[in-house]
DNA sequence: ACGATGATGAAC
DNA sequence: TTCATCATCGTA
């Protein structure tokens, strides 16, 4: 049970907001030189689609946004208030624009946090998920446990609430419940 | 509660 | 070319 797996293209090529949850629980692994670091995700956010008013893609495909309508699996970076770099990978097939924010991780709660620990910036920008470009996502297999009739279950709760920082999107997409929070059960 | 700090998209 | 805005965070 403590396999490593690195997520496969296909992993991001479906509904964006059950990537989103099933990111949950997965590592976000980091290369560096000869070492290695990674982090269990614990908060994910869901911009999902053309009409979706909260999400960059929303007015349209740009130099900026183009990742979004391209290939799923691709990092869709970009600087915030001139300062903090926001991961996302891009969900869905090319020509629908969707993406995941990687909110948080175990130990770095925040994006742009997680993008100063993991030192990510915009040269990930178009590059996909593996780790020849030194940075990726894995299945670890941690976040379940047998319980006492020896079946498995999941040690993790979702609680899905709204997205942050959005209130620019109107009441209606702003209150859509698209982010995605961890809690790890003991 | 506010400022840092620069890319982005829309207006002009 | 200028301008308002911004998927944030540390310090106050």
């Amino acid at each position: 049970m403590n396999r490593r797996k690195v997520l496969k293209i296909g992993f991001f090529d479906r509904d964006t907001k059950i990537v989103a949850k099933e990111l949950l629980g997965k590592f976000l692994v980091r290369k560096i030189g000869r070492r290695q670091f990674s982090a269990m995700i614990t908060e994910t956010e869901a911009y999902d689609g053309p009409h979706d008013k909260a999400s960059h893609a929303s007015k349209g495909k740009t130099e900026r946004t183009k990742i979004m309508f391209g290939e799923p699996g691709k990092f869709y970076v970009y600087l915030v208030y001139g300062m903090y770099y926001m991961l996302n990978v891009a969900t869905r097939e090319k020509d629908y624009p969707a993406a995941i924010l990687i909110r948080g991780v175990k130990g770095f709660e925040g994006p742009g946090k997680l993008t100063k620990f993991f030192k990510i910036d915009k040269s990930f920008n178009g590059k996909v998920s593996a780790p020849v470009n030194n940075l990726w996502f894995e299945d670890r297999g941690e976040i379940k446990i047998k319980n006492q009739s020896a079946s498995w279950r999941t040690k993790i709760k979702i609680k899905a609430m709204p997205r942050v920082g959005v209130s620019y999107a109107g009441p209606i997409w702003s209150a859509k419940k698209w982010r995605f929070c961890a809690t790890i059960n003991q």
